[in-house]
DNA sequence: AATTAATTGAAACAAACGTTCGATTCCTAT
DNA sequence: ATAGGAATCGAACGTTTGTTTCAATTAATT
């Protein structure tokens, strides 16, 4: 039972240190030290450091991916075989990773910021990681999207679901900082009141004419 | 002269495996080999891993900032002391930058990527760097979005703001990977056309109904 | 209780890190 | 032509890096 603590707990400390110093600014050493384990655990729980990070991204990806889901099943379902609302449909892909970003008991504050981090590395191996997960809530959220905007031409709808990512991970990563900037006067603990300001904000650039 | 030259080879080269790699992940002696200078120029003419990183920073964003305003000037000068139409002020404050991060000959496509990385850095030192450029900015503008949005409730204003960074930086730092993700429907080098696309998103946004 | 497997511990490895140094070369101004 | 400052060079400094090894310890199985 020992090994679940000692490798949850490198775990922990690797997703906080890679969110906030990045991957290559993190050294293995880092995380031992905090996570007050021995040096040679990672090595023995992981084999490199790299599978650190993947360990840590899956961790919070594959649940992440199942709640958007789900969440979509659900609308889908209340819609009769209609079409799913646009906002509801932006709703399933941004509420849950806006509710995990503000959810420090499951950890996800660190987590989202990494990933904010990792969007932006073309290193192919995290590209790949991130892609894998990513596939398959694209896969399901496409159709929905382009029926739910059916007037759209592809470059146009491409290009738009591009600057919905941008938003929604430059929200989830970096939700602090609008704190200091707003002069306290945005609350990034206000999760619904938020997630509905993003989902309408992209809704409607979403729809908006061409 | 032989200095202008060094110097300038040290931060091209900086500036891309600083995108590319990340700062962290980039090592002087990376630096030094690919621009076929000696390892002791970088503090001969810097003095500091991180003074190549300011130095790389300044020259593109202190051009790009006077630019930026030097477009919302013109605006307002067409506009004859009325309000300048949202859509405008949006196009002097994206414009400028996706234009850079689509030319290469000045180097942007490699700036932009690692304005994106630095943009997800909590690092207190590089938070300033980009704050003490992107304040002057914001002071001009800030007057001029609320002008064009005189309904939006202050905290809805700054979330909006918000999600507008983060679309812009989305775009500008990785428009490569649309290309790959929409199947080379969507072009990256169409800048004209994929600055009104992102103009009418995020104008969209902006005045969506709250 | 004895034996095996799983986990942790301390120490070492070569390689790479940012930085510094003093000597050498290059350019320029007298 | 030559002195003097600017620029480049090769080499070295002490740390830190990811990884490996093997003995010691703990947990599980018989």
């Amino acid at each position: 039972m020992a090994q679940l603590t000692t490798k949850k707990r490198i775990m922990d400390v690797a997703e906080q240190l890679f969110a906030t110093r990045g991957v290559s600014g993190t050294s293995i050493r880092n995380i031992t030290s905090r996570a007050k384990v021995n040096l040679a655990a990672v090595h023995y729980h992981f084999g490199s450091k790299e599978s650190v990070l993947e360990a840590v991204v899956s961790r919070r990806l594959v649940p992440l991916t199942a709640e958007r889901m789900a969440l979509l099943d659900e609308y889908e379902r209340q819609s009769k075989g209609g079409a799913v609302e646009l906002p509801k449909i932006i709703e399933a892909l941004v509420g849950p990773a806006l509710r995990l970003s503000r959810s420090s008991e499951k950890g996800g504050e660190h987590f989202m910021r990494l990933l904010g981090r990792l969007v932006m590395e073309p290193d192919v191996k995290i590209q790949r990681l991130l892609t894998d997960h990513f596939q398959l809530s694209l896969e399901k959220f496409k159709p929905q999207l382009e029926k739910a905007l059916p007037h759209l031409k592809p470059v146009d709808f491409f290009w738009r679901v591009h600057f919905l990512v941008g938003a929604m991970v430059h929200t989830m990563a970096d939700s602090e900082r609008i704190q200091i900037v707003s002069d306290g006067v945005c609350n990034p603990d206000d999760t619904e009141g938020n997630i509905k300001r993003l989902v309408s904000f992209i809704a409607a650039g979403m729809e908006a004419d061409t």
